[in-house]
DNA sequence: GTCTATATAACGATAGAC
DNA sequence: GTCTATCGTTATATAGAC
């Protein structure tokens, strides 16, 4: 049996793919109707504008993913366990999501409010709790001395960059799409370890 | 004695502002007219269509910053100097290019033919000696086994993400742009004693 | 080289029949 | 709810005077 699709979740989906591949202000009505197979006017039946329509393709991006991730950070481990967890499965993540990343940052840039306040609530749990955690680690002589900022945005930036920066790495390395999904892999794994060499007391 | 500017400068100086801001899509010749006092059809006279406009700011973006990492990368240093030295000056390249890192990455992603085979032989030459200096220090025991390739990365995320994600850093840890750039500046001491811990043997 | 005026096309959005 | 037809606007781009 087939699954049937009611047609505002058939245009959220073709607007997906539409914003993803071409941006807010690149996306054609016509190319997202055309996509669905329904009549352009359809769109604007169900969401009212083009912004509208964009909006309800962004939050349900964002819904889609922010969940798992606090799961993630929800986990009580020890910190390097805790980066083990987290690098492993974000990395994860957004391999079955490769085009949030940049379709993320593109937004964010052309308009910071969309999306920051609702951020900084979300992560602003994660943060306060690895924050204690490092200090915490710290204090037991494990780690060395680094700014919980810093290290947030360097295993940020290890897990996002190369999907942001995909057709970079894939054009430099010449690699296909399945190289790049086999060097993903390796990460997950490479990434966990390269972080907590660098932070760990030897 | 001011600089005189000509004409066809001041329309590729103020289209590469308006570029930066709003993408390919995003931006409006009238702006761009607009913001270099000159007329509408002056920019069609002197680049052929908005197509060949951008294609110039952006080859003149990637021109203006290239030669500089080309040098970083000449540099005759051990491993670890070579890190520091390259890391802490393209941190300090991209700080005065505060928006080229998420206009590159949204171009590419959304054309990745137009950068890729450029950047493709740019960057090899660097690459080869990078993978050699990288394998040559793993033989003398100086560090632990590792991809060249992952290394790499790691070291361009940690530099670059920063920057693609500036919205969204500064929305999170609250930072206005003051705090920004400390942080960046921080990040330029910080980051390569965080590669060198990560890869070296203890 | 620089301007005004305008052509041409495409886009977002709506009206109205069914 | 879904369609056809079309409005109103705005964008890129050009023609032609100076």
């Amino acid at each position: 049996m087939e699954k049937e699709q009611s047609t505002d979740q058939l245009i959220l989906q073709s607007a997906r793919d539409t914003f993803m591949k071409s941006g807010l202000q690149g996306a054609r009505m016509q190319e997202i109707a055309d996509k669905a197979n329904i009549n352009k006017a359809m769109l604007y039946y169900y969401y009212r504008s083009k912004e509208e329509l964009f909006k309800a393709v962004f939050m349900q991006e964002i819904y889609k993913v922010m969940p798992k991730i606090s799961e993630l950070l929800a986990v009580d481990l020890p910190l390097f366990e805790k980066i083990r967890y987290f690098v492993e499965n974000y990395i994860d993540i957004i391999k079955h999501n490769k085009h949030m990343p940049i379709f993320v940052l593109t937004e964010i840039n052309q308009n910071p409010d969309r999306i920051v306040s609702f951020a900084r609530e979300n992560v602003m749990t994660f943060f306060h709790v690895f924050v204690k955690d490092v200090d915490k680690a710290h204090k037991d002589g494990l780690i060395i001395k680094i700014e919980p900022q810093q290290l947030i945005v360097n295993m940020l930036a290890m897990c996002l960059f190369p999907f942001a920066a995909r057709p970079m790495v894939k054009g430099i390395f010449g690699m296909d799409e399945n190289n790049f999904d086999d060097f993903i892999d390796q990460r997950k794994k490479e990434v966990p370890e390269f972080i907590i060499n660098a932070i760990k007391v030897k």
